[in-house]
DNA sequence: CATGAATGAGAATTCATTCAT
DNA sequence: TATGAATGAATTCTCATTCAT
């Protein structure tokens, strides 16, 4: 906590004025990020077809966490932690609630595989998480391409 | 330390003349699950077809930490926790050279899309994180098929 | 460490604040008594002879540790003890200075015996610790005289 | 004490054996080293002068502790440490009883000053001691005359 | 009888939280 | 109101002692 202030440029004691502990605000913090992953959605053009909405969701959702390192290295650190609680992680569910009606539709579409959403969603899911891993983990000299990762995902759920 | 050494049944001290500290105690353990992990691999038919084998290395890791769930919430809490030193994830990374051998092979016979065997490696490896996650989050009465996991992770990497 | 707070009517982590650890914290008590102790002879007159010079040196030298015993009982159970770093000894030796520059002078002037100065400090030295050991065993009743201790030292070291 | 053991070539248990806990192992320690350090005066003639006896005193048990360094660092360490009991201390004091008995001589015969004995035990124990912390500090190369010393002593206590 | 692995009380150290300024 | 020094419960770690082999 000492060093969060430090970091904040505040003293301990205006911290603890916001959040009554430390519990309270890294989920809070959990929540904030869930929060904004979410509205990187709202931009989008529903007139495009399904495919490219996709596309942009996925690639949307990747350039946000690398616009934000500090947010995954919290997420990768914290999201199994016994301080997240039952409530936080439920509301943090809500951030996938915009890509998950599109795949409702791209599946009444026949577009997509008929897989149950959920499972879906977490193959997805998974595909981000090990491309942001990755991403972190190389020297910034060797890009990968975003494209491979797009195409791979979109022939998996692919009908 | 001290509920380790209860949950152990034996005293701190105990554990404390195998293991110097903490640090030490938690990056063994770290990598004796990488090594148990890569091992899974061992007792693989090379007389298969490579989507056979492939098939089944998903299913068996999947298999792994689904016998070992404990193995399964341990990484999931500390894989980026700074207690794990960077010579353990280094040592750690072996456990996908036999996954990452047989890839080699499929892209040669043209079988697999011809992307980085490292980028394909990822992409694998968080499809069975995510497939994880959400097992051990389900309620046991709604198991999931691992059919359609394994079905989207192939026709992902499939040429 | 519990001990000390407890006496110092602090919690320990306020010692912790300015005192990283028990090592620096007791290397610390030494230097500083060592500080004190060279500047029991700041007041001294240069005017007067060297031996009385000698003689309120000496005594002094014993007045302050019979003022401040638990100084004298520290230094007696820490000064050989591993704990004490090189460093804190060698800056420790600075205590030593005031006298040195005086045996400086009386060897020049021919008023003591031609030996070298570090041998007669330790001398010197050896004299202050053992009659501080003798009075502080003593019941307080029967005091020794510094006087004969005085001049056991001064007839020692006289030409 | 595990320590000890390994130094000593024994298991842990044997040293219990012989010494039920640390403190009285340290203890006998100290008793030996003040035993042996008493017998040093044994092989003494009596029949030399008073003077020559003291000098041969002074530097048998000054030869003793440099013959046996580790006793020294023992006794530096330990003598104020709480662990040695008053009644190990008691028994210690043995060890001057043989000069002690010299010096009541001397100061009959009017060789010494006429200072209570106890008074010349402590000093003459001061320069022993200043004299052995001198030697162990030093580099090897440069040896100290052992002349000096005995000089300083005796003219310090001879009438 | 000798051993040294096992023990756990006690010591050192940390860090979330409080509260006087 | 904002601060950060002070706090001490909780944590890590040590080491004298025991006891099964």
């Amino acid at each position: 906590m000492s060093a969060i202030a430090k970091e904040a440029g505040t003293g301990m004691g205006t911290i603890y004025k916001y959040y009554p502990n430390k519990e309270i605000l890294i989920n809070n913090i959990y929540i904030k990020i869930k929060k904004e992953e979410k509205s990187v959605f709202n931009d989008f053009n529903s007139q495009e077809s399904i495919k490219l909405q996709f596309e942009n969701y996925f690639s949307s959702i990747i350039e946000f966490f690398i616009q934000n390192p500090t947010y995954f290295q919290f997420m990768e650190q914290l999201h199994a932690s016994p301080i997240i609680t039952e409530e936080s992680k439920n509301e943090g569910n809500n951030s996938i609630i915009p890509i998950s009606e599109l795949l409702v539709i791209a599946k009444k579409q026949q577009i997509i595989k008929n897989i149950e959403i959920d499972e879906l969603l977490m193959f997805i899911g998974g595909a981000v998480l090990s491309y942001l891993r990755w991403y972190f983990n190389q020297s910034k000299t060797k890009q990968i391409p975003l494209n491979n990762q797009i195409k791979l995902v979109w022939d998996a759920i692919e009908k």
